[in-house]
RNA sequence: GCCGCAGUAGCGUAGUGGUAGCGCAACCCCUUGGUAAGGGGUAGGUCGCGAGUUCAAUUCUCGCCUGCGGCACCA
């Protein structure tokens, strides 16, 4: 048996030598590190008999193999431990996610918080007693037996909807099993102690709300307790960025009991919205967008018409009153109003494509459970719009949709984009000519603007094909913001037409599409990605001007008086507090510049400039200070370069 | 919506079957101090809401509301 390393050599074995034998043969110490081995681009258990000859390559803690082998394995010790401490309770699946894992248990009563501290010293004694594990190949029928006789139904149901072609692997640590596509370590020593329990939560059998509530445990693990404080720590850093902690640390907005989903903008985070709302309308208007402004209550039969009556009535919110027979139904999205705006007197090619934008608010009526801060809420903004267009007009629009979606993110600290594209779903309206037209001027268009993409199949939406547009923040979280969706079906359905060359009705396509998506939403994505450090241009309190002794507060109020009037955000602060005090307190409050006086800028008329997170101090004339304040507050999109 | 946990002053928290403390913030006084917390004092609470048990409930029980962590959902 001939065993090929990376490196080119090729190793002769006896029949059955396995991964370890290889590790071995090429020498001591790294037959002590070898944790498993790839054989022919898969991961197999360092003990398992190799099959004859192969491509073999050793796996080592270093490798990004090993943590996944590590994580799997800590979930396997897991469900030891639970049926340890919990006899009786079922074991189901267990397989790894971002930085661990989890396994999902059935039991009648549910796991309570002090129970976790527990399993894992449970678990923790587990990897000291270093089990050796086995690995057997099981008939299929017999295994769904086995499993029925020891009460474990759902792992017989999973063997039962296995494709008949897998083979059927069990795993045994110690004298536990389970059943296990595997790989493994040689013995659950070699986890080492770098894991954590996190949380515990309910979970469907399957993902599906159909089914039962699982009992679904959390828990991280890592190559050593060094790599595992780490990750502790990068939590602590992400929590200190929470859009909701700093919403209210820094003042911005708050939401309560009496008008839960919705937002209460506090004048600094309202001035950060308007700001970041203002820049949008600039952009949209040099990109050929007209601004419109919708009715919030609209008449049933249109919903009706739209057919989101039937679809989603269960979310909407609805409005009646005594006096009328008519029900009005908050608006959760803003195209059948564009459409009536759109149908309007007469349509004709001539004016296509006719760009209707609106920073229109939308109401749904959100599952309470989804509910999350700003990013997930019943009362919104759309910075949306809808492009009337004809079919050979999907491709140019689009792609100067994309130039202006990345245009924005960059502007706003962005510059890590990705791109999925959904494609039709089975059910769907269209004739599958008219699909092929659509993905494939979306895929162009794309491309087209220098994006490459992932293909979502089946994900369109019944009327059109869309891509969405995700970013990745300053800590490496994906946020989906844009979208934009192609729509053969709306205009027509709403009895929207334009007049073609020919003289002949049609009805236009619309692309309905949002840059941010929610205003809510992506402002709570701006404060994490800042960590509440907005640019200049963003900032709700540009500039706080403080004095060192009371002399100077004559001084100081002119400053801020002819900042205010430069157009900046600045506060004044004269409270009799030591600098100290101040600088700390501002610091806190990320206001990017403070600028301090005393005695000596007084009587000099300069100021000290203390840039946030910059400790070095500068002097400037006060002549100098206001352009030059003046200057970096102006926004990304009115710079000129 | 489902599972679990939680709700005490603006924020962060302690605590108890006999109606509540602490820190920061607020307010007042002293301090005028040159770049990340100067000192002293004062005030602030229907312990989420409703019911039940009890001589007595913030504490125990039940229901509801809201929040948090997941799951499911997201036109």
């Amino acid at each position: 048996m001939n065993v090929t390393l990376p490196d080119g050599k090729v190793l002769t074995l006896g029949h059955g030598a396995t991964g370890g034998d290889v590790a071995g043969a090429i020498g001591p110490g790294l037959a002590k590190a070898a944790l498993a081995v790839e054989v022919d681009g898969k991961v197999w258990d360092i003990l398992r008999p190799l099959e004859g000859d192969a491509n073999l390559r050793i796996i080592t803690r270093k490798d990004p193999e090993a943590l996944e082998l590590i994580r799997h394995d800590t979930a396997h010790v897991l469900a030891m431990a639970v049926q340890d401490l919990f006899p009786g309770t079922q074991i189901t699946i267990g397989p790894n996610v971002e930085d661990g894992f989890f396994y999902d248990f059935v039991r009648p009563t549910p796991f309570t918080p002090d129970d976790l501290p527990k399993i894992e010293a449970r678990m923790r004694e587990i990897v000291r007693a270093d089990l050796p594990t086995r690995r057997e190949v099981w008939n299929r029928a017999e295994a769904i037996k086995h499993f029925e006789e020891i009460g474990e139904t759902y792992k017989a149901e999973i063997i039962r909807d296995l494709p008949g072609s897998d083979v059927i692997t069990v795993y045994y640590h110690g004298d536990w099993h389970d059943l296990c596509r595997g790989p493994h370590f040689s013995s659950t020593g070699k986890i080492g102690q770098g894991f954590k329990l996190m949380k515990i939560a309910g979970a469907y059998w399957r993902g599906d709300a159909k089914n039962a509530q699982l009992q679904r445990i959390y828990g991280t693990a890592w190559r050593d307790e060094k790599e595992l404080d780490a990750y502790l720590k990068r939590l602590e850093e992400a929590e200190k960025r929470d859009h909701r902690r700093v919403g209210r640390e820094m003042d911005l907005f708050h939401m309560q009991e009496e008008a839960v989903g919705q937002v209460f903008w506090h004048a600094k985070g309202y001035s950060l919205y308007r700001e970041l709302e203002n820049y949008i309308r600039r952009k949209l208007s040099w990109a050929g967008y007209d601004e419109v402004k919708t009715p919030l209550l609209l008449d049933r039969k249109l919903w009706e018409q739209s057919g989101h009556w039937d679809n989603y009535r269960k979310n909407m919110f609805v409005a009646e009153v005594d006096d009328e027979k008519k029900t009005l139904a908050v608006k959760p999205m803003n195209c059948p109003g564009h459409v009536l705006v759109f149908k309007q007197g007469t349509k004709s090619y001539r004016e296509l494509p006719l760009r209707i934008a609106e920073f229109g608010s939308c109401h749904r009526y959100e599952p309470s459970g989804s509910l999350h801060g700003l990013m997930r809420v019943r009362g919104f903004v759309q910075d949306d719009a809808h492009i009337f267009c004809t079919h050979d007009q999907i491709t140019s629009e689009t792609t100067a949709f994309c130039r202006l979606l990345l245009d924005v993110y960059r502007d706003l600290g962005f510059e890590d984009v990705r791109v999925k594209l959904s494609t039709r779903p089975e059910n769907r309206i269209g004739s599958d000519e008219i699909w092929d037209k659509a993905e494939k001027a979306l895929a162009d268009a794309t491309t087209a603007a220098g994006l490459d993409f992932a293909l979502n199949p089946g994900e369109g939406a019944f009327y059109g094909p869309k891509i969405e547009f995700v970013l990745r923040d300053s800590i490496g979280r994906e946020w989906q913001c844009g979208t934009l969706q192609v729509d053969f079906n709306t205009a027509d359905r709403l009895g929207a037409t334009y007049i073609a060359e020919d003289g002949s009705k049609h009805p236009p396509v619309m692309l309905h599409r949002a840059v941010l998506g929610s205003m809510e939403r992506f402002i709570g994505v701006l404060i994490e990605h800042y960590a509440g450090k907005f640019p200049l241009w963003l900032a709700p309190v540009q500039a706080v001007v403080t004095t060192i002794v009371s002399d100077a507060d004559a001084y100081a109020g002119e400053i801020a008086a002819e900042l205010k009037a430069a157009g900046l955000r600045v506060e004044l602060d004269l409270r009799n507090e030591k600098i100290n005090y101040k600088v700390r307190e501002h610091s806190l409050a990320k206001v990017p510049y403070l600028l301090i006086v005393g005695r000596r800028e007084a009587e000099n008329r300069t100021l000290t400039v203390r840039r946030l997170g910059v400790e070095a101090q500068e002097s400037l004339a006060l002549t100098d200070a206001i352009p030059m304040l003046r200057a970096d507050a102006v926004p990304p999109d009115l710079r000129r370069p």
